[in-house]
DNA sequence: CAGAATCCGCTGCGATACTG
DNA sequence: CAGTATCGCAGCGGATTCTG
């Protein structure tokens, strides 16, 4: 009986912040290798080993086109569509109440810095 | 000149498994440590250490009672809140794929591990 | 261009034990 | 009950170099 991927390892698989970044891109179309280096900023290492793992998870589809400079394109499935919203939401969020959240840090940070 | 939390880093924390699946959990309502404990399963420490980052970060609410029995509640904040229904979307699109993601990693495997 | 391979430090994260 | 403290290791993730 081949076990069921946890809902907790499927989690961690989408929520990072790589794929949700990566996800985002590719959802509004095929998008390639250099592209999202540029993009997801990090290590190329990282980006290939996400991307990687998103493939083999089926969330995105990888296209190789034997052209002389190589090129390889990644779109996001069907079921990876699917989350496109979500993500959106998550991503949108965090750029308005990044500021809040500094100033939340900064306060918390004061309160348990000196013993009150 | 104080830097402006990036995104990325916002994306990092709100992202992870834990905090996922803690911030769901809080938004029905202050929920105490141990019931977090039960529900999120994993070390009693990274849960500490969520909780924290998350009350940092303004997401959470932590309220202290000095009754005999400790006892503390975590409640989301509006901030969190905002999140809710994009969070419920992961959690539950988890839920529905696991089993297309347990195929598509063996499909991936066997193409990859024997070199046709 | 799109990676694979190697080296390696940092820290995420679990297990366990102790405390107000 | 709700943590904190300590130990320890696996693996995340960066920098660099090599290739089809």
């Amino acid at each position: 009986m081949k076990d069921v991927v946890p809902p907790r390892e499927l989690l961690d698989r989408i929520a990072g912040k790589w794929a949700i970044e990566i996800l985002v891109a590719a959802s509004d179309g095929p998008i390639r290798f250099t592209e999202l280096e540029r993009l997801v900023e990090g290590s190329r290492r990282m980006l290939t080993m996400t991307l990687r793992g998103l493939e083999r998870d089926g969330l995105l589809q990888r296209t190789v086109y034997a052209t002389v400079p190589p090129k390889v394109e990644y779109a996001a499935t069907p079921m990876a569509l699917e989350l496109h919203e979500a993500l959106l939401t998550l991503t949108d969020w965090s750029v308005r109440h990044g500021e809040s959240v500094t100033k939340s840090r900064e306060s918390y940070d004061a309160r348990h810095a000196a013993a009150s």
